[in-house]
DNA sequence: GCAACAACAAGAATAATTCCTATTTTGGAG
DNA sequence: CTCCAAAATAGGAATTATTCTTGTTGTTGC
């Protein structure tokens, strides 16, 4: 709404679910949820929107799990965790340093950076008690 | 030679040329490297080691680029730079803290780390070029 | 050498994503 | 409001990286 230039209801509303959740949802989640409330959407619109999202900067990837694509409306500089048990991600801010290491990647690399991914894994605090 | 528990000509191949390379290669382009070499190589037989060493966890995976997943032969914590342009991959030793953020982030998931990938994106020096 | 078992080849099967074409929606102009 | 051109979409076929299956080959220990 504020920042996506171009029209359209549906985009909007990809967008929009992906707003409403910290669950850092995949294609096909976005898909399965509005698909009841939006019932002629397709999957094709999903991805291209997603791909458009990502062009813009206005959603970030946050990586592969379990083979599928998970994506993040919180664009801010935050690291994740994900569990390699459950596949949950988790959104772990405020960690320091992260634009230190930014720079330092900066002149180590003479690119211009542009996106920066911090990901831990392992197993989360649920998972690892049912072990 | 070292490390890996189990015989096998092929798979001892497919380790040394993951471990012979900074390119962080793919699957695909382990297995156009070594077909000329050993000419009754299948994809299986790569993707099946693959997963192995990882499960071993004497390769890692780098991420997914281009919609092929990147491997590195050198498992030791370090970060990596990612090329949007012409999808190289770049090592980037020695950034400092990276430690001091693992521990930051296990404590704050209450779960247990046993992964860490630093990933930057963008352009690298001679795509900045190019451009 | 031979039995037991792990590793493998070959290609079929799977599944996420992209692509293609005809149709629909949108926003603006008359 | 109506009509038009451009943009977006539906639906499903096509693509493609990866996994799985079956029968074969190679290796190890005896």
């Amino acid at each position: 709404m504020e920042k996506t230039r171009k029209r359209s209801k549906k985009r909007d509303a990809i967008l929009a679910c992906i707003r409403s959740t910290r669950r850092h949802p995949s294609a096909e989640w976005i898909y399965d949820r509005l698909k009841p409330e939006i019932p002629d959407l397709s999957r094709g619109t999903v991805y291209r929107n997603l791909r458009l999202f990502l062009e813009e900067g206005v959603v970030a990837s946050v990586g592969v799990v379990g083979g599928l694509e998970r994506f993040d409306g919180d664009v801010s500089p935050h690291a994740h965790f994900i569990c390699q048990c459950c596949g949950e991600v988790i959104d772990l801010p405020g960690l320091a340093s992260l634009e230190a290491m930014a720079g330092q990647a900066e002149a180590l690399t003479g690119g211009r950076i542009e996106g920066c991914a911090v990901t831990f894994s392992g197993l989360c605090r649920s998972c690892v008690k049912t072990r």
